[in-house]
DNA sequence: TTAAAATTATAACAATTTTTTAAAAGCTAG
DNA sequence: CTAGCTTTTAAAAAATTGTTATAATTTTAA
């Protein structure tokens, strides 16, 4: 399920655009303002960002420059007239399409679909793909096949690199009502995960062990 | 440009939908009786058809069979209830898909893509072809034939390749009315399904089953 | 630097869960 | 009633998960 960033001031739209992409089965975050746009793009890590191109303060064309300075997050941006349009052209910020206003909403749906299916060719994330229907994980196409508490540690470990969990906190969150099981079926898990991306081409460890505190997954 | 003929007696409603593809990019064409949607079909040669369960004179189901007389042509029907929906599921009619009233439009779109992009591969799909007439699943033109609830459950798997489903998902999709049957009959259709497929040449297991969450058609 | 202590890695095995299978019982349409 | 299909049942097989013991590694402290 894709993560779709609306950067719009306007309530309404921000409110409409974001009932479309939830019928489309895309998660949605929305922000009222260019100012918290950057802060937003780091925390949340959008698959796709809808971007107005009106906004108060800090407009559209700013933000997508400062977005565009740490991320490639593919961006639709939102125009209004005719003009703006041409601006756009003229300026080739890193814009993945425009939509202009009045906007039909399935066809914005529809156009950040193909911008996504573009997108996820490109490897964006270091290659890696986790799919939550499949329970697999994918580096680079390679379907990496994982059993259910494997992907459940993986996928927890995943969503945060960097972050350390204690075994506790893996047992809590990962494994929900194993809450008496020895820690070190944690570290077995671990080994079995390693061992799976190892036979599938994996050199390097991205299941860290973080002596005295836990596991994590390697960032960057 | 796909072309998609929408048989719907409600004019706006019927309305409504073709905007909504027009917006997608598809060119369509709207008759608003089963009577005349014989003949729309062989004159337009549609590339799929939305065709509304509910219609005067000629009701969804019967177009439906008269059109699977002749064409092979995919077929989104649109239901109004459940009880609907069971009915469409008892009846095995060549229905590729359906999408219950109140609708919303961009899953409509989103579904008719889907279907399209499977219908454009045409064998591409590794040879296997699916017909929902005759029940009979073939892999190069060998026919494989299946009993209603066999195929009813291989079709559900074969239409989203890749996809686990839950025994309780099985049931409630490609069962319908058949809540309350045990799991181990799903296990039972399955093991007969492959039963099958062995004995008509086919290799591979393609209906995977994953450890603690379902089963699945093979991908590639 | 080295030894001791603590932590993590690994492998073999046991326990548990899930899937597969076959046979029998229950249904249903002809 | 019969034949074919569906469901249940129960036991065997397979896969996953958990435990234990031991080896390897890292940290700490002498």
């Amino acid at each position: 399920m894709a993560k779709i960033l609306i950067i719009e001031d306007d309530v309404d739209i921000a409110k409409l655009v974001a009932g479309f992409f939830h019928a489309a089965n895309f998660s949605t975050h929305i922000v009222h303002s260019g100012g918290l746009a950057i802060q937003a793009v780091k925390e949340h890590q959008p698959d796709l960002i809808i971007l107005d191109i009106m906004l108060p303060v800090k407009d559209g064309i700013a933000c997508c420059t400062e977005i565009r300075a740490f991320s490639d997050v593919p961006i639709i941006m939102l125009t209004a007239k005719t003009a703006e349009q041409d601006r756009l052209a003229g300026l080739s910020i890193g814009v993945d399409d425009y939509v202009c206003k009045p906007f039909s909403a399935p066809e914005l749906v529809m156009r950040a679909q193909n911008i996504l299916k573009r997108a996820s060719g490109k490897l964006s994330n270091d290659g890696w793909k986790v799919n939550a229907d499949m329970q697999t994980v994918s580096l680079n196409n390679a379907d990496i096949s994982l059993t259910k508490y494997e992907f459940s540690l993986f996928n927890l470990l995943y969503q945060s690199p960097g972050r350390v969990y204690s075994r506790e906190q893996l047992l809590e969150f990962a494994f929900a009502d194993h809450r008496d099981t020895s820690d070190r079926a944690i570290d077995n898990h671990v080994k079995n995960i390693r061992k799976q991306l190892k036979n599938a081409g994996v050199s390097q460890v991205v299941v860290e062990s973080v002596y005295g505190l836990g596991y994590r997954f390697k960032k960057d």
